[in-house]
RNA sequence: GCCGACGUAGCUCAGGGGUAGAGCGCUUCCUUGGUAAGGAAGAGGUCAUGGGUUCAAAUCCCAUCGUUGGCUCCA
């Protein structure tokens, strides 16, 4: 066996042989000793390894680091174990869950027994976990008989790991030790403690043991590591920031939006601002989907709940939906409009369709209700009365995958013109282990992901595929965007749907006099324009760009004696559809630059003695300061200029 | 829906068993000022709501409502 050779590829394509039984961190030692000391774990023929552990076969081989995602990951699921070795050290005798890596960081589920944890506890386990860091203990792997297993945890009286071993089988069970603890474990981790430089326990919460409510309720402790105390630092910062953007922060400072609890929770009320903004991207989206060939209509908030029934709502939401309203004598009842496709199939229906109708595009900007759970609703990201930018394409089967690339052009023309550069997609598909979750047969379901793929593929799109993600009526294809803190949404939507049709019995006469039944898509760019603009303000900072922003300008007079020039500036502006007024309250112009500046109003026209001798006015802008004086043609071109420029170029 | 935290003036928040505080905002007056806070005076709160404990509750306890961090859910 000694003298046996591997070959290992590595990522750049490059061959190189090593002694059998190698490991990856000797593989990057061979490359610096600067890498080796990088590398947290290594990927060995696309699976996750410890980088201690023997390559014993020809491989191929990616060293990862804290740049791989797969290196943070293994990273934090270590701070994890790290975590919980500070715990046991500090509170003996509790027990432990599950502690998994996540987006950011890890969590520990943990049985404190009587004990309340608290945030006094914080400072204590992080403290703990430096010093334990600071030993620089190594993960130790060892391969456990179930046996073997199920007596340590026994022994330790930790019930939760011996119901987590029920599910395992013997000869694939490990441990993982560093220091005093030991965890049950399939690893990898990363090769030792030290690694660990920077800590901070985040947040505490309470989590179901296997998220099962009928069982105990854990505490979940969340922290974040990082290898460099300059990164936890920047990562507060961001934090920081993300809490200034926060649009319930800015819609109440801003004055956008707002709730009463004696309207009802989760029921926003659009205060002018907001509604003016609002309403800018309402025909934003309409002056776009008349270009795209789409067609306004308008249902009513309540529908028969036949309907619902119908189209397969009700059994799968009527329970959890607001109770349906009844009518006094008749006692026939009514649902809040939870979606707005039945209603356009009925619309559909009013009359026989040919197929040269077909593709019949119907946009609503529908309000629909929905009984979210009290402990769901957020802000304006998650609300029981919202406003989809819903539009259903009735199309002939050989339009779909057109149709369908119409709708990502003009998604991606709404992403753009809002400044949304950065952005993924998903296909959900249904989970064919678990069809009873989903309505139509298998030939539809296969013809309505055949279709996402083909459109996604032909318009060069990268998707990530995800099984069982599916809405219950079709698969889906949805786009995340990238905030400007680099965090993920999801936005618009694109469905495909062959089932609505043949429930509401969908037909028209095709080019061989026979009747044919439409496919439907159903798509929303926005998705709600609540939880857009929610996002839109998070991504802005509430610094909207001049088209949106709900006031564009404000005119600020020196004193008194300019109020009627300051007057006539706001006619002209007004006169050309700008929104803004004249500030004339008795203030000193630094005062009212300062108010001006802190409500975030893109420009500021600065009116004295000068300008109205010289019939101009001098423009501030936000966040910038004094950019110089412009008469009022000038002053005029200036701002649509900036409009012009910011909206995408294709449907503009 | 479940678990935890929180709820004091329009906003942000301090206080805390013995009749309520600050800053900002608001109103009035003075001031007519040139690129991020001019000055003075004043108004404004059943301390979320309902019960309980107590000589006394905004403060302690319980319930409800709401907000919030998570869990579960999301047509």
């Amino acid at each position: 066996m000694s003298g046996e050779k591997v070959k290992i590829t590595l990522p750049d394509g490059s061959v190189k042989e090593f002694k059998k039984g190698i490991s990856s961190h000797d593989i990057a030692l061979s490359i610096s000793e600067g890498l080796a000391r990088n590398v947290l774990a290594a990927k060995v023929n696309g699976e996750v390894w410890d980088s201690s552990r023997a390559i014993n076969e020809d491989s191929t081989v990616q060293l990862l680091t804290w740049r791989d995602d797969e290196g943070k990951s293994t990273f934090w699921h270590s701070s994890a174990h790290l975590m919980a070795e500070a715990l046991e050290a500090l509170y003996p005798g509790i027990k432990f869950g599950i502690g998994p890596p996540v987006d950011t960081g890890f969590y520990y589920d943990v049985d404190f027994g009587e004990k309340d944890f608290d945030s006094a506890d914080i400072q204590k386990v992080e403290q703990k976990m430096t010093e334990l860091a600071r030993q620089k203990n190594e993960y130790v792997r060892s391969e456990v008989a179930k046996r073997a297993a199920i007596d340590y945890f026994r022994k330790k009286g930790d019930d939760y790991k011996l119901e987590l071993l029920e599910d395992l089988e013997d000869g694939t069970i490990s441990f993982y030790k560093q220091g005093n603890f030991t965890d049950l474990c399939k690893g990898p981790h990363i090769p030792n403690t030290g690694i660990i430089k920077a800590i901070k326990l985040t947040n505490i919460a309470g989590a179901y043991w296997r998220g099962d409510e009928t069982r105990k309720q854990l505490t979940r402790l969340y922290g974040v590591t990082f290898p460099k105390k300059k990164e936890l630092d920047e990562y507060l910062t961001l934090l920081e920031e993300a809490k200034k953007r926060d649009h319930r922060k800015l819609g109440k400072e801003l004055e956008l939006f707002a709730f009463s609890e004696k309207v009802g929770q989760g029921l926003p009320l659009w205060l002018p601002k907001g509604t003016e903004l609002r309403e800018k991207l309402v025909n934003f989206l309409k002056k776009a989907q008349l270009k795209a060939g789409y067609d306004s209509v308008v249902t009513p908030h309540i529908g028969h709940k036949n309907l619902y029934v119908t189209s397969g709502h009700y059994e799968k939401y009527g329970e959890d939906s607001f109770k349906p309203i009844q009518t006094p004598n008749e006692n026939e009842e009514f649902l809040l409009k939870p979606m707005n496709c039945p209603h356009h199939c009925e619309i559909f229906k009013i009359k026989p369709r040919s197929y040269k109708e077909l593709p019949l595009r119907l946009a609503e900007f529908g309000t629909v209700y929905r009984y979210e759970q009290s402990g769901e609703l957020h802000g304006l990201t998650r609300v029981r009365g919202f406003t989809q930018d819903d539009a259903h394409i009735f199309c002939r089967p050989d339009q779909v995958k057109e149709e369908f690339k119409k709708v990502i052009d003009l998604v991606l023309y709404v992403f753009k013109s809002l400044g949304f550069e950065d952005f993924t997609t998903q296909i959900s598909f249904r989970d064919p282990e678990n069809k009873q979750k989903y309505i139509g047969d298998d030939d539809a379901w296969n013809k309505a992901e055949q279709a996402i793929i083909e459109a996604t593929e032909e318009k060069g799109i990268n998707t990530i595929t995800v099984i069982g993600e599916a809405a219950f009526y079709g698969p889906k294809l949805d786009f995340m965007v990238k905030d400007a803190l680099k965090r993920n949404w999801q936005l618009g939507t694109i469905q495909v749907d062959y089932n609505l049709p043949k429930r509401f019995e969908l037909e028209y006469v095709g080019a061989d006099n026979q009747k044919h039944r439409p496919v439907m898509i159903h798509r929303a760019p926005f998705g709600s324009l609540e939880r857009f603009i929610a996002i839109l303000i998070e991504h802005t900072a509430g610094r909207f760009p001049l088209w949106l922003s709900p006031l564009q300008y404000i005119i600020l007079p020196i004193s008194e004696k300019y109020e009627d020039y300051a007057n006539e500036v706001n006619q002209k502006l007004s006169l050309k559809d700008f929104t803004g007024y004249a500030d004339h309250r008795d203030e000193k112009i630094g005062r009212k630059i300062r108010d001006a500046e802190i409500n975030k109003i893109p420009y500021m026209f600065i009116v004295g003695e000068k300008e109205e001798e010289s019939r101009t006015v001098s423009i501030r802008k936000h966040g910038e300061g004094d950019i110089g004086s412009y008469n009022l043609e000038e002053l005029l071109n200036f701002m649509n200029n900036e409009i012009d420029k910011s909206l995408a170029p294709d449907l503009k």
